[in-house]
RNA sequence: GUGGGUAUAGCUCAGCUGGUAGAGCACCUGGUUGUGGUCCAGGACGUCGCGGGUUCGAGUCCCGUUACUCACCCCA
């Protein structure tokens, strides 16, 4: 049972069947991007510590105490990247895709890797797959970004999601707001943590879920009332928008992202049979962050999508995302001269986009049989010695007993046209 | 990081107030010497998470540790 080693704490390991699953959410997301013309990007899992420390901003969680830093062996400070947008902008910056047509579209795909005491859905290894747009200040763009998530949750067949939206303003308004939230804040009788993310970061006391706080909030400022009548406008242009698509969305006030970067429109997708962590996706615009890290000033917006949580909510769903059987044709050959022949009959089906296995090792008949019907195979294909001296094999379809014999040269065509109808 | 729960076969779990391990499913073999899925018969599989302690004796009690898990924090 128990090996010599365990993974790293935290860390999920994914194999068959549920990574073929894992798979299909990864594909149903990047596929839906595609078709919204985003660019793949495959980005570095580590970059410059400080690229992080700077765009995603010192005082958050995920920078102040849930980063990997280490450093290299020409003493460069690196960490693996916690988030998917900093590296997007790099990326961006770096290459000079922002002097070229805008907005620039990717998207990218893969682990994240965050220090947190682990939890069910929350790993310390994460995958997500997310899509950035950067250089249109546009609420047009923004829908868009936010039905790219909708409509690949659609795609996966889930229902049960729901979209939170707001506003967290702009560089004008929110430091006004800000003020406002924490002098209401001193007012009220919080215990010394509270009051110390309060100082760090007054919005994020606003989503505290104990029952106690939230009773005091109840006469909070809110942000979606305080903001200039340009963020306004734009916001309202976003929900319109939103409306004449079809696109339900919660208005939710007090919704707040733990990354310094948001600006305006702010979002995120929750499950409610995902228990605490229900997040399964979440972005919104950060308009500031290109210029922070020495850019040009353009705008930017986008989603990180949650594959591990996804799935999760998929199962909870009970969809069904892969097939169980992963070939439909499978050999049984019977002695040696039948177990070489079957190698090249292997490579003939596969060539031919049949997905094929054999029987393997010393398997004697039965065995053999028995390995076809666990495959989930349609079709197992048995060939002995005398089938190979006649260049015959026998066809028989797993499903109704059914048994054909044809000729070793009209086998893959033969098979072709079984699968193909149905 | 804080607080609670759990850990027994590959999987899901049973095992009472301490007396040297059990079921179902899965796996292997045979019944059927060249035919799977059903059925029947048989078989293999465990240092009871790990380390220490109490005891004549510990899966069971105590301490520690690791992992998972639930909530908080945080977030995907």
């Amino acid at each position: 049972m128990a090996g010599l080693f365990q993974a790293p704490k935290g860390v999920p390991d994914y194999f068959p069947p549920r990574s073929n699953a894992f798979l299909k959410v990864q594909e149903a997301i990047g596929e839906t991007a595609t078709l919204a013309g985003y660019g793949y990007v495959e980005l570095p899992i580590f970059e410059d510590v400080n690229l992080f420390v700077r765009g995603i901003g010192e005082s958050t969680d995920v920078v102040s105490k849930e980063m990997y830093v280490f450093e290299d062996r020409g003493e460069r400070q690196l960490a693996l990247r916690p988030e998917g947008t900093a590296g997007v902008v790099r990326l961006v910056i770096e290459n000079g895709l922002d002097k070229g047509q805008l907005p620039v579209k990717l998207w990218y795909k893969g682990p994240f890797f965050r220090a947190e005491r682990p939890q069910h859905g929350r790993y310390r290894q994460l995958q997500q797959v997310g899509i950035e747009a950067i250089g249109a200040p546009d609420p047009a763009l923004d829908v868009e970004v936010i039905c790219v998530a909708d409509d690949a949750f659609k795609k996966l067949g889930l229902k049960k999601y729901k979209l939170l939206l707001t506003s967290l303003g702009c560089s004008n308004c929110r430091p006004i707001y800000r003020e406002k939230l924490t002098k209401f804040l001193t007012s009220l009788n919080l215990d010394e943590e509270t009051k110390a993310r309060a100082k760090l970061n007054p919005l994020r006391v606003l989503d505290d879920k104990r029952e106690e706080i939230q009773k005091q909030l109840t006469n909070a400022p809110l942000m979606i009332n305080e903001l200039c009548s340009e963020c306004n406008t734009y916001h309202k242009d976003v929900e319109n928008l939103l409306n004449k698509n079809d696109v339900d969305f919660i208005p939710s006030p007090k919704l707040v992202r733990g990354l310094d970067y948001y600006t305006k429109t702010t979002f995120e997708f929750d499950h409610p049979d995902l228990g605490a962590q229900s997040g399964i996706g979440g972005g919104g615009r950060y308009d500031g962050l290109m210029a922070i890290l020495g850019g040009s000033d353009l705008s930017g917006i986008g989603f990180g999508i949650g594959t591990d949580r996804t799935l999760m909510a998929c199962e909870k769903e009970n969809l069904k995302l892969a097939k169980d059987n992963l070939v439909d044709v499978f050999l049984v050959p019977i002695g040696r001269n039948a177990q070489q022949l079957s190698v090249s009959l292997l490579r003939n089906l596969r060539n031919a986009n049949l997905a094929s296995d054999m029987a393997y090792g010393d398997k004697g008949l039965k065995g053999a049989m028995k390995a076809a019907d666990k495959s989930g195979a349609r079709f197992a294909v048995v060939l002995g010695d005398e089938e190979v001296a006649n260049a015959q094999v026998q066809i028989k379809d797993l499903s109704d007993s059914s048994q054909v014999q044809v000729s070793i040269g009209d086998m893959v065509k033969h098979l072709e046209q079984a699968l193909r109808q149905n």
